[in-house]
DNA sequence: GTCAACCCGATTTTCGAAAATATCCTGTTT
DNA sequence: AAACAGGATATTTTCGAAAATCGGGTTGAC
């Protein structure tokens, strides 16, 4: 079952429709909300506690992102699963990053730096190993997303750091996906600090071929260990 | 003023709120609703003759294209222009493009091919410098969008497509925008055969080079014709 | 038994009224 | 004049009722 309680406008998010694509978002990428899941309009507005047009205004803006697919007159689901998206996401996400590093490392200034070291401080500070909670977890995510986009950050072109957002998500549900079934995290604290260092060292070439690898690691062991169960996802 | 009457739903347009989306984002590529122009709901309800619910969400979902901005509490507007827009939008439809070429070349096929040539040919029938009238300029442009995404199509990727539409929309905006006020479309037919010629022969360097330099010549000829106008569009 | 037509409950989609919020105007104070 | 308050107007946002559509089940004709 997804996220808790009612939603309520905020500071940053200051219309109901805003509200309920995060959490909705939330709960898809954590998987709360398991893929192929359906999405019944009245199931969300007694869950969320709101009315028909955020929701379904967020779920548009989720079908947009692909996290989310929509079925004209038959509702919505949670956008599934399958062995051929994770390698389609995969390799894409691994093209735009790349893209995104070498734009990103020749621009990158001071701020750009310390923001990267700082991200990183702060990814070495949660052990995904030690502590497999879900709060800690949750967390762990943030701080992972938080230190990749640190490194492309210094890009300066939107457009591709929009991209770069859709299909780093869609990727990273598929590992928490497989955490949920299972799969071990890894330790990967020393891929991020060397692809640090080689960064920070302005070495694209480096940095790029450390990152394709780092990404298709993971997508590796997503692979093998949920590779085959994917299918279950049908409902 | 945007396009004409009320909207209905149709055989692939199942819903209104579909069928705004598509009427809107014609309405905003074609530059009938010019960029930086406030979408208030109520006049669009006229002019379109459909409900809030699916003009929301039609909106919305421009917005995750880019299309359209939306500032919560205060509406949406059809998103603005500007020099370092355009400079963003065309060097990231560049890379995706070429991305999208190198992946789509060697994996196409017998009818990639045969849709090439179709697509080509239909471009062909149409010279977009004698016959400047509105109507027919449409359709060089469906045209064209179909040519460019015919060479692309083999491309086994769906998330590099959707993010291949997205740049290329984006991109076909500000060569409408440019057209709409003065600049004489070129005669770009023989660029086009040269590329689809070297995407036959599989020349996969050759094809993104003269990818590149097609897209760079039309955006140098719009920055030069309107790149000074772009700041008009202020409203 | 198969197929089509029909009906019924479930669900999505659409609508405009009502609530919430922003914007503009006007008058008042300093 | 500038700054501010109060209130009227414009606009967005949200809501749930109503309409449209889907899916499953039943009936009846062949």
């Amino acid at each position: 079952m997804p996220s808790g309680s009612r939603l309520q406008k905020t500071e940053s998010l200051r219309t109901l429709s805003a509200a309920a694509a995060t959490r909705l978002r939330a709960d898809i990428l954590s998987c709360a909300l398991p893929p192929g899941e359906r999405l019944r309009l009245d199931a969300l507005k007694t869950q969320y506690g709101v009315g028909y047009s955020p929701l379904r205004e967020a779920l548009v803006q989720l079908a947009a992102e692909g996290l989310v697919e929509l079925e004209e007159q038959r509702g919505f689901r949670v956008a599934p699963v399958s062995a051929d998206d994770l390698t389609d996401v995969t390799r894409t996400r691994i093209s735009i990053e790349t893209l995104a590093l070498r734009e990103a490392l020749p621009a990158g200034d001071d701020a750009w730096e310390a923001s990267v070291v700082q991200s990183f401080h702060l990814l070495s500070r949660i052990d995904p190993v030690e502590a497999p909670r879900r709060g800690v977890n949750v967390e762990w995510s943030k701080r992972h997303r938080e230190f990749h986009y640190a490194l492309v950050a210094a890009c300066k072109s939107p457009l591709l750091k929009r991209f770069w957002a859709q299909a780093y998500d869609r990727a990273e549900r598929y590992r928490r996906l497989a955490v949920t079934y299972g799969s071990k995290p890894r330790d990967n604290l020393k891929e991020h600090e060397k692809l640090m260092k080689v960064a920070l060292d302005r070495d694209v070439e480096k940095a790029c071929t450390l990152c394709s690898e780092h990404i298709m690691k993971t997508h590796r062991i997503i692979l093998y260990d949920i590779g085959k169960k994917l299918s279950i996802f049908r409902s």
